[in-house]
DNA sequence: AATTTCAATCCAATCGTTGTGGGGACTCAT
DNA sequence: ATGAGTCCCCACAACGATTGGATTGAAATT
């Protein structure tokens, strides 16, 4: 390969002449813009600019080169300096690709779109934590690569991705129980970390939030307003956040010494339609439930315009609240249970940093608090 | 660097053998078993398959095997089958890092989070995009990398990318007018494609919708249910997309012969108050729309919100419209104009590969159509 | 003065591929 | 037998960085 340096021995001028010849040929005499041209022409040249220019700019060996970029402190100041400068000059940039063979690392996290055959069932709770999750991967040096797992496909997509060396680890969400991505990679010892966890035997590293613990604080905030009678949207059994919501009603109504009934209670799929409908049920029993707790913010919405329907106005008649707090939420004045994304997806980062690192700390499993988030929809209000 | 075939010299057994004994050492004789181990201890050789490795099992050359990948015709059938069984065997997976540096590719598409300072403004048709985006860049081998760029950094974030070669090139939303990054990134000759378009006399590559053609759908369907006062609420002037569906209001207006009305238009900031504000303003007019077009849903969903206030129904009252018929449209059965968002991205992926060839197509720039997603919001409805 | 020590550099091998430029083996016509 | 022409395959030099071990000159020690 030629390098500059090839060019300017040939030409018989310096490096920094050769390379302004390149760059900026406008600030440069005839006779060294002919004379470098045709070395570049003799040589075939076309600019790049690796280490080894910098070296020969800086007058130092490639190596010496590289501790600079890699701060290593061996180098003495005055040939750092002269380094940098030399970068400075050429505008040099290291080629991440060579690094990352040399290195087989690849500062590359793998992030599995979660499968949407539904639109409709698109989280946008999701769509933020993989936004905070690139935010802060990126302050550590790192970079999301996303990638679409193929519905069935198993965890394909996953092993090919490690296989050929493209990530160095993944973030898994959307975790179901006995996750088979988990165990798999668990297995094949791929670093990976994950937001929500799966399976109670299994030890691996994971950032939740305690979901028992945000239908409690939701509870806790309707008996405060006075409500005792106490109706739940959730989902049908079997989703692993469903059932953890569930939980924490029953627990919490009777932690509060209060009763609840079957006909407060409907299990539903997680859309619109099928919550206006639960509510209709639930607001037909006698006596009927004063509060609609449900287990995620499209139940709510569904409910809400149940409540609509009957000229009821959330708050005011009948206190709901969802949960995940969505922007759909902030719309329509919902109360809702906040889990915190931005500290689940650094907590997370630095999980599998510490994965990819062979350092698993003794804490490689958190459960956060979520927080609530009180709005219109649970507290009675004058107007609007 | 030590190979498969070292150990097997060293051990004096097959290269399979070896495979085998660091594989499932349980399905390998007593003395295979040691005398590899041996070896393995003596080169301190840990498994990590390659093409030198393939090559050895395969009984041919290094390069011999590389065509095979590489699918190159001058490969003899036999030999090329040779090598698939001995990849097959060794589970063997190109490393992609060694690949990209020596073909100088990377397979990689740049993709900047909108920036999103207020979360309220995260615009879920982007993250629609994103995932379409990932889904067809992968059916080509590519991979998206998302990053976000620092407000006001300008297009640092962008540079760092491809100059330390981690991407091949970048796709573009949220266009604005004389996009900054546009200009750079077409001065830096680095390959590019966008959604959406910025300046009419800069050439590069994009796909587009037409936001004016939108809007007429929409009013040619208000018009076609009778609608002759048609109000509007749209973005502040000077915002591209909003410059371009306001535009498209009043052409179609005129084009229909009819008149609009200062008081029945609102220009507003894009959140759900502001509409809720501004479709009080108009339906205050006198005498009043008996529609409002809205330049987005969620500016439709604070215009139905004051609806609901003064008891009227959007669709039997007062039709309404929305605009990119996001997820919350069909939750509240708003009519809205729909972009073809899996069309845009697979275009503009095709637009990228072409311009990451060198290979810039005669249409490289594209308008697409909207399509109009009639719901109750428009159209008078007996029951819910 | 001879030897050791040490900080500061450099040399060269290496990471795992690709692809050019041969070259051996074979066929076929001379 | 010879030469030309194919057809397959291989050796080897890259790609652009990192890094262990060698080297060097000067300071410290003997």
């Amino acid at each position: 390969m030629t390098t500059l340096k090839d060019v300017a021995e040939r030409a018989n001028v310096t490096v920094a002449t050769v390379y302004q010849v390149l760059t900026k040929p406008e600030e440069v005499t005839e006779t060294d813009y002919t004379s470098v041209m045709e070395a570049v022409k003799g040589l075939d040249y076309v600019l790049n600019i690796t280490i080894r220019d910098v070296a020969a700019y800086a007058g130092v060996s490639v190596s010496t080169v590289s501790y600079v970029i890699n701060n290593n402190p061996l180098i003495k100041p005055a040939t750092r300096q002269k380094v940098r400068e030399a970068i400075r000059a050429l505008g040099y940039h290291p080629n991440t690709t060579a690094r990352n063979l040399k290195t087989s690392e690849t500062h590359m996290i793998g992030y599995a779109w979660h499968v949407a055959e539904d639109p409709v069932r698109r989280n946008p709770l999701l769509d933020l934590f993989l936004y905070e999750l690139a935010q802060y991967a990126e302050s550590c040096g790192y970079h999301i690569l996303t990638f679409t797992q193929p519905p069935h496909s198993g965890i394909k997509a996953y092993e090919e991705l490690r296989n050929t060396s493209r990530v160095d680890g993944f973030v898994l969400s959307d975790l179901v129980y006995d996750d088979p991505r988990v165990k798999r990679l668990m297995d094949m010892k791929i670093p990976f970390a994950a937001y929500g966890h799966s399976n109670e035997e299994w030890d691996f590293p994971y950032v939740d939030v305690d979901g028992q613990r945000g239908i409690q604080l939701v509870i806790e905030h309707l008996l405060s307003r006075g409500h005792e009678r106490i109706g739940l949207i959730s989902w049908p059994e079997g989703f692993r956040i469903g059932d953890v919501r569930t939980e924490g009603y029953f627990k919490a109504i009777q932690g509060a010494g209060l009763t609840s009934r079957d006909a407060w209670i409907a299990h539903t799929p997680n859309t619109f339609d099928h919550a206006f409908d639960a509510a209709h049920q639930i607001l037909s029993s006698k006596p009927r439930p004063t509060a609609i707790v449900c287990a995620n913010d499209i139940m709510a919405f569904g409910a809400k315009r149940y409540l609509e329907t009957l000229s009821l106005e959330a708050g005011t008649d009948v206190a709901l609240t969802g949960y995940d707090d969505t922007p759909v939420a902030e719309l329509i004045g919902l109360t809702s249970v906040r889990q915190p994304i931005g500290v689940i997806a650094s907590k997370v980062v630095e999980l599998l940093l510490a994965e990819i690192a062979h350092q698993r700390p003794i804490e490689h499993q958190m459960m956060l608090e979520p927080s609530l988030v009180v709005r219109a929809s649970s507290v009675p209000s004058r107007r609007r």
